[in-house]
DNA sequence: CTATATGCAAATAGTTTGCCTGTTA
DNA sequence: TAACAGGCAAACTATTTGCATATAG
């Protein structure tokens, strides 16, 4: 796991099992976890992992460029380890979060004159395929 | 304000007074205000206002397609009246959010089949104009 | 007149902090 | 061995809830 000590040194952060564990539990399963959530999953092989070091993990793998965070809606954030230019599809029926690529070369962002992009966060919201199959029935 | 009275009912609310100041606080300074400010500055003229009645109100109005949500870090949600098709700029150093109009006919966003788009939320984030030349100097 | 909304205060998330101990480079 | 990071518990901030009262339609 030779890039993820990179891009930790590069963000000027030492490697931690803790920060390691936590980005595990983001590669295991991508499904946009809570912080809370991440907590959980670290806390099952690594029990003496607490609340503050998920939430400072998280931190540091987001300014090191190793996770995204994600606000959907009111209410905790999400964290993703997908660094590709995506956006998220969030089906208001099941409450999951999907990414889909952009397309390469979409003319779509104004780019006012004199503002500096650092990065951006396309949230799409509605109804999956899946769920609006159980409603039609 | 009768656009106000007749989205409010179609959405299945009451007017009410607290309703209509909640949208008027909105209206009048465009600054993508949070709750507890929406709070602060309802309070203002109309002291008997509740922290509960502003979430409700800012629930009933976004439902009602009168205000929008936006959640662009960690920490309180955010609203804005605004409910043309436009993208969030967001300064990393001021804090301020500019609202920025889509381009019609803007290709950008994927559609992934059996997905039912209801609406989208973009987010910018970087330095605007201001902070870029103060930083300069 | 009745369903719906408000106001208040207390409860519940979600996140951060302080302080002391442990670990990485 | 000197920063830096972790653990714990407590503090804070953001949001929600329960219930009695008020009010819009």
């Amino acid at each position: 796991m030779t890039h993820f000590n990179e891009r930790l040194g590069a963000g000027g952060f030492r490697f931690t099992p803790q920060r390691q564990r936590v980005y595990e539990v983001l590669m295991e399963t991508r499904d946009h976890p809570t912080a809370e959530e991440v907590f959980i999953r670290a806390k099952k092989r690594m029990p003496e992992i607490s609340h503050a070091t998920v939430y400072n993990c998280l931190d540091a793998l987001v300014q090191s460029g190793l996770a995204r965070q994600v606000t959907l809606e009111r209410g905790a954030t999400r964290f993703c380890p997908n660094m590709e230019e995506h956006c998220h599809y969030h089906c208001e029926d099941c409450g999951e979060v999907f990414d889909v690529a952009l397309p390469k070369n979409s003319t779509l962002l104004p780019r006012p004159k004199g503002f500096k992009i650092a990065r951006y966060d396309i949230a799409v919201h509605g109804v999956c395929a899946d769920c609006a199959a159980k409603a039609k029935k």
